[in-house]
DNA sequence: GGACTTTACTTTGGATCCAATTATAACGCC
DNA sequence: GGCGTTATAATTGGATCCAAAGTAAAGTCC
């Protein structure tokens, strides 16, 4: 989603999240031009994506500047994607699964189920479950019949929140992680459960808990404070 | 908030809003520009701008078209900022609300009051509730201690809503808009009496259903569909 | 010595120019 | 006559240039 991109605006993105500016600092055209090796111009017009996206406030009219973002805010854009992942949760419950969303979503709970039966992790597995999360995530909200949650969850997602994806060395980073997504698993199921009973209020209770997975659980799984943020907030 | 923009993000905002452009027409820079007496440059810009607003959309690399708002987009926002407004309700009712705060809440109920009052509504009354409406719900997520629900409304508020800021002529549109404002005072009313109490998940429930009220209480109130949208969506 | 004014420089906003990609249309071939 | 190919026109993306606004610094006056 933001590895390959070579755009301006990507390169932008990946440098503000990897925390290469500061936050607060002014960022200039010029200046950031040049150290993107192109022209003002793709400068002037990321600076406008970026500013919308909200990783850049405008400082007067002095230009703009990296945004602060405080363990407040983050936490609270993890709780404003519960809401709205629940309310798609709620919506697709309400609305009935068909068969074949019903086998599809299966399908993804099966493969979690696999990636942890053999009752731990090796590094490359935290990608893989990344992928088949955001797989999972991706169907509820698209199923939802509503075309505006997915747009409304993708640009508070713009926010640095996966930037730190917590490098997983030691042994003793995976078992943490293991018991995370083993929590994961078990949440991931029981909304899958709300769904097919058409249980909506469930459903987006359900979600709305499993946001705060990155967040609240750590010292109820001994897991402590991850290092650099507090790992991946699926 | 869009009137006096000479800008161009804010022109085409407002064109964009009033229907200047068909929905799905593809909207050339040059043509754009010339048609604003501009370069092509400030147009460029406002089109990335207007395409994260949602306003725009790529048309492949075929440039931009304005994208379709549908019933249903209209309806899913209005339930999304509902959601979002929800949430900061709860937010706001769980914290407690300060004296202060309580007392600020209070004008605008009885400034509600007060406009409603007379037993009918003259023109500029629509006008004034507006206002007023626009500050408790500002005052409300505002004060919700999430910087991250402000942004998120406003993001999907970008969405032509109060586009069809329906003219009210006839006297008879004026007492249908009457009426539709006496539930709107009297779910503030309770709103407030909610976050007194400390009630987060009735504030929020309250606060959901009022989003509705420009789209679910029509018939109900012998209102039918206003013409050209469906009244202000407040 | 401090404060105000003026000047020079930095920086953004707008316009124009050039290149690259793409769509359209015309032409030729099957 | 239809389809494929090629060439031309249109349009977007990037770079450079000019103007305007603002900031900072230096100088002067009180």
């Amino acid at each position: 989603m933001s590895d390959g991109d070579k755009s301006v605006v990507g390169r932008l993105r990946k440098l503000i999240g990897e925390g290469h500016f500061q936050t607060g600092e002014r960022l200039g055209e010029v200046a950031v031009a040049e150290q993107l090796g192109v022209s003002r111009t793709p400068v002037r017009l990321a600076f406008r994506t970026l500013e919308q996206e909200g990783l850049l406030q405008r400082a007067g009219k002095r230009g703009f500047m990296v945004r602060e973002f405080t363990e407040v805010d983050v936490r609270c854009a993890v709780e404003v994607r519960g809401v709205l992942e629940g309310l798609a949760a709620r919506r697709l419950a309400e609305q009935g699964l068909s068969a074949a969303l019903a086998d599809e979503l299966q399908v993804w709970i099966q493969k979690g189920r696999d990636l942890l039966a053999k009752g731990h992790l090796v590094e490359r597995d935290a990608d893989a479950w990344s992928e088949l999360n955001r797989h999972f995530h991706e169907i509820i909200v698209g199923s939802a019949g509503s075309p505006v949650i997915g747009d409304a969850i993708a640009r508070n997602n713009h926010l640095p929140f996966a930037a730190a994806d917590s490098l997983i060395i030691d042994s003793e980073a995976l078992d943490r992680e293991y018991r995370k997504l083993q929590l994961a698993q078990l949440q991931h199921e029981l909304i899958v459960q709300a769904l097919r009973h058409g249980e909506g209020a469930r459903a987006e209770m359900l979600m709305r808990e499993h946001a705060f997975i990155g967040l609240r659980y750590g010292e109820l799984l001994g897991l402590g404070r991850a290092p650099g943020g507090e790992g991946r907030y699926d």
